[in-house]
DNA sequence: TGGGCTGGTTGAAATGTTTCAGTTCCGGTG
DNA sequence: CACCGGAACTGAAACATTTCAACCAGCCCA
């Protein structure tokens, strides 16, 4: 443990050890290439000196860093939190660092953590991004950096991507409710910009009309965000209603709207479901803990990101690699919230 | 957007600029003392060769990391996430990037986590960690990198810690109780191996003891572990308890096994508050937003991260740093679960 | 004229690691 | 005995950046 001010470097090693400088290399990276007595050596030399490893000499030499590193839009939404812990796994497998940073749905937080990412030579990049059109992904897709959209459709196919079928979902999350025999739903979500809202709306949409309901009985009750706190707004102006247009159910464009809404039904005195029946989107952990167990379209958190850093990181080994547009299939997980009465 | 397999270093900046390798730098560190017509080609040259800076040369030369990190206990708990933004926000300010990792509560995982951290020479490490006694904890500190545990007091006080009295915290939530009429409450929490979860409990008999209640009346309900579906089978046990001793509040150790017991009380049909009343601690923000919503123990959660981020920081850079123990006071905060009415 | 100063620029050294072409040593083979 | 081949180890180059002493050209002042 010897302690000079500096930390101790290889070449300390070496002359602890009595060796060169490359066989201590040697012992770090090849093992086998060394005799076993002079490994013990060594070993033993960097034990006693403490000796870690620099990394960033390591990086400079070697010219490729041992890290991947997920951009997320909103760590207070769990949802991304079970995306990441998907990317971990993966990245632990292949023996990879994971550098999580937290764009907050800024865009531009988002760009300096890219800028810092580009800089620190990252093997590979995962983002769900705020803006998948944002000039300064491009940018990083054109510097040669592996690079995956996480939980969007990347339009151009100029790199990968990994999404679950938001029409679907909004189609399965629809479907439920007018088999549960509502003929009046509200559709909560927003704002417009984010294209799975749209998308999720849409699906909606598209299977009332194929049952044949009456355009104006999906009533749109749109959010300036995808928050708790705008969820029970929402609640509000969907009581404001006049009875005769108050619809029976409501499908939120994710959990968060849902707990929210959920939240301001129960105080406001309604019965989820009898009053008002209600069903969320990406199935957190949250949604199945709520005092009325949401029904909810599950997307494959962990899957997502798993598929997510295989595709990165197959870009950065495979020279043949070629852009992949991964699409999951959503689910509906039926809860009381809807009617269902099971054990969650 | 010259691209030639290889990145454009300074040394293409500077050929392509006319410069020396020296000027290319001073633009990059001391733009002031390099001519403003000179600055501009330079400039020029690099946007246009698309240069980025090498961050694992600057930090060899350098011998400093631009960074911090954060290993944080339990990704799945909103409450690290709110500490984790606190830690951001002062990082930012800082200029430094944050790394954030999740142990997700198992040792082996923060070990890897902190060795791979030493390797990359963080200025500084952040941990609320499974064990705070753990070997791995140690060596980190006798390396001589700036250290400190968030959300756990450091007993050894070898080095920072920022805190909540928890034991006031305990005091605090059951005291509101007693106020509230409750003469038999359950304490749901554990394992006992976890600090915080002895003295909230700690707390809590204190303060029964000091109203001379009788302490048969305090209910143990010991879980496994801090999680939702813990406090759920803290719920069936506490129904399975004769009539005569079963509580008719409950104090639990933090906010998602008090969602869970909630959970578990409305689906049985027990009304919150009246039939059983409920606090939790930490005031994350699903407490506020749940069914019922939660009466909690709040932690300054932010303030927490900042602070840890700032005693970091100061250990990193004042020589005559000393290390401190920053203890912060929870405050109660009330809300529909203990009966009080309020918007929240 | 010459000395000193100043703002701008240069060139080389240094950072800690990995890699790779050599070198040494030895046992075995023809 | 000369030669070969392989195992073990060495030494120097290379990676991209920063720093710092040195240098240079003007310019001012004596």
């Amino acid at each position: 443990m010897t302690r000079n001010g500096r930390a101790p470097s290889v070449k300390d090693v070496a002359a602890a050890a009595g060796v060169s400088l490359g066989t201590v290399s040697n012992v770090l990276n090849r093992p086998a290439v060394v005799s076993t007595t002079t490994r013990e050596r060594v070993e033993r030399a960097m034990a006693d000196l403490g000796f870690v490893r620099n990394e960033s000499a390591r990086q400079l030499r070697a010219g490729t860093s041992r890290a991947l590193a997920y951009v997320m839009l909103d760590g207070g939404n769990p949802f991304f939190h079970d995306v990441a812990e998907g990317i971990e796994t993966a990245a632990e497998d292949a023996d990879l660092s994971l550098f999580v940073c937290n764009s907050s749905g800024r865009g531009d937080r988002e760009a300096k953590h890219l800028d810092r990412l580009v800089q620190q030579r990252v093997q590979g990049i995962l983002i769900t991004p705020a803006d998948p059109d944002a000039p300064h992904l491009a940018e990083v897709g054109q510097r040669g950096i592996p690079f995956v959209m996480v939980d969007r459709l990347s339009r151009a196919g100029d790199h990968c991507s990994v999404s679950v079928d938001d029409v679907l979902g909004g189609r399965i999350a629809v479907e439920h409710l007018i088999d549960r025999g509502h003929q009046r739903v509200a559709f909560v979500g927003g704002p417009g910009s984010i294209g799975q809202v749209r998308e999720r709306l849409q699906g909606a949409r598209e299977v009332w009309a194929e049952f044949g309901l009456p355009a104006e009985d999906l009533i749109n009750l749109p959010t300036e965000a995808l928050t708790v706190s705008e969820g029970r707004s929402a609640g509000e102006r969907l009581a404001g209603l006049p009875s005769r247009r108050r619809p029976t159910a409501a499908f939120c464009a994710n959990d968060l709207l849902a707990l929210g809404l959920l939240q301001h039904a129960v105080t406001a005195g309604l019965r989820v479901p009898d009053d008002l029946a209600i069903v969320g989107f990406d199935d957190i952990d949250f949604a199945a803990a709520a005092a009325v167990p949401l029904t909810s379209v599950r997307q494959p958190r962990q899957e997502l990101g798993r598929t997510a850093a295989r595709l990165v990181l197959d870009e950065a080994s495979n020279p043949d690699h070629v852009h992949e547009q991964a699409t999951f299939v959503p689910a509906l997980v039926a809860r009381a919230s809807t009617g269902i009465v099971k054990r969650s």
